[in-house]
DNA sequence: TGTACATCAGTGAACGCGCGTTCACTGATGTAC
DNA sequence: TGTACATCAGTGAACGCGCGTTCACTGATGTAC
């Protein structure tokens, strides 16, 4: 068996990626230490080293395994919504992606942990147009349904990137404020209607 | 001299604090150590524990000592805008609030960690409050000299901020694009016309 | 299917450093006269 | 303005723990026959 990765390697890298992430959680991932992700999966310290070389390693790890996962999520709940109602459409495609607490908290960090390393600074840019390349087709297409034609894509994108990311921590931060999560819905129906015109119909 | 403090102290505690900012912005709050911030002040760790019990209160005092001098900024920026020129008044009252990476690091980091601390989140939310309170006024005299008034003041402030906090993340992950810049000022833009209607006049 | 064997994957002990925290001490600061 | 004195504020050394990192070793896993 030269070469060979066992199934049982594969477990273990799980289980520590599912441990960082809730010691991250908690803690903070600056706050974190190798032997609490440890101790949480149930491993030793070595069975780290020999799965990721540091925290940073794995850190960035779990953001893309997550991240990606995400993403999977957004594109599964878009791919089930009914075009012939399209009102439906762009409010499901709007509440696709969740507020969590904890994968907010652990992405606000590496957020400022990519902004302080060039290499994590593009990874994270690459997802983050990943993401607004997933939502924009079927919103495009549930606006068009609605006689409405998306006049600057891009723009649109990056928009609905920074409202959902704006209003998040706003619901977070007030979590038993209804009133909250309404403006932040009324706020993404603004921003689609602002990015779109009418089209000469009717 | 019963219970007098000295003007020495007074210093050393912002040498302290402003150490604090720049190691945090570098490190991170969470890698960063008592030993790094009393090096990079001058001090000894014992000075450090004359005037904090904890980096924890440090990083809430120097939150809150930056916000408030941030909060004057935008206030004084405000102050000096001339109501006979409205749209440059809605303009530099937009760009008043400014995207400084180093903060913006900092308060990310501190958010996650308000987040985590219901104290931490009281205090948070108080201060975004504030913020909005101060932008608030102003703008909805400035468009009302554009012949438009503010429909729903809460929600525009709300938009307005998490406008702010989601575009800074993309201002900041592509800092050499004009053209994030540009969609950031003109989504802004569409914000405060979407939470405004034309007065009825002529 | 069973067994022998080679390699892999995690164990656990050991080392040492960095740092948090404390505290007796000394120099700085302010006050009173 | 100068001096004596009390208190304050920072020094620097010491202690010890937690943790990062390494590594020889042992049990687990997969392969070949």
């Amino acid at each position: 068996m030269p070469g060979t990765v066992t199934k049982r390697r594969a477990r273990t890298r799980q289980r520590l990626l599912a441990a960082a992430f809730d010691v991250f959680a908690e803690e903070g991932f600056g706050r974190s230490t190798v032997e609490q992700v440890c101790e949480r999966a149930g491993f030793t310290r070595g069975a780290f080293y020999s799965n990721f070389s540091s925290l940073d390693e794995l850190f960035l790890a779990l953001w893309e395994e997550r991240s990606a996962r995400m993403l999977d999520d957004v594109r599964a709940a878009l791919d089930g919504l009914d075009p012939a109602d399209p009102e439906a459409a762009v409010r499901a495609a709007v509440e696709a992606t969740p507020v969590h607490d904890a994968w907010y908290r652990i992405t606000a960090e590496f957020t400022a942990h990519a902004l302080r390393n060039p290499g994590l600074r593009r990874v994270m840019a690459a997802r983050e147009e990943a993401i607004r390349e997933a939502v924009l087709p079927v919103l495009v297409t549930a606006l068009e349904q609605l006689g409405r034609r998306v006049t600057d894509r891009r723009a649109l994108g990056d928009a609905l990137v920074a409202v959902h990311d704006g209003t998040a921590v706003q619901v977070l931060l007030q979590p038993d404020d209804g009133a909250v999560r309404d403006r932040r819905h009324a706020l993404f129906m603004n921003v689609l209607t602002a990015y779109s015109t009418p089209l000469e119909s009717a």
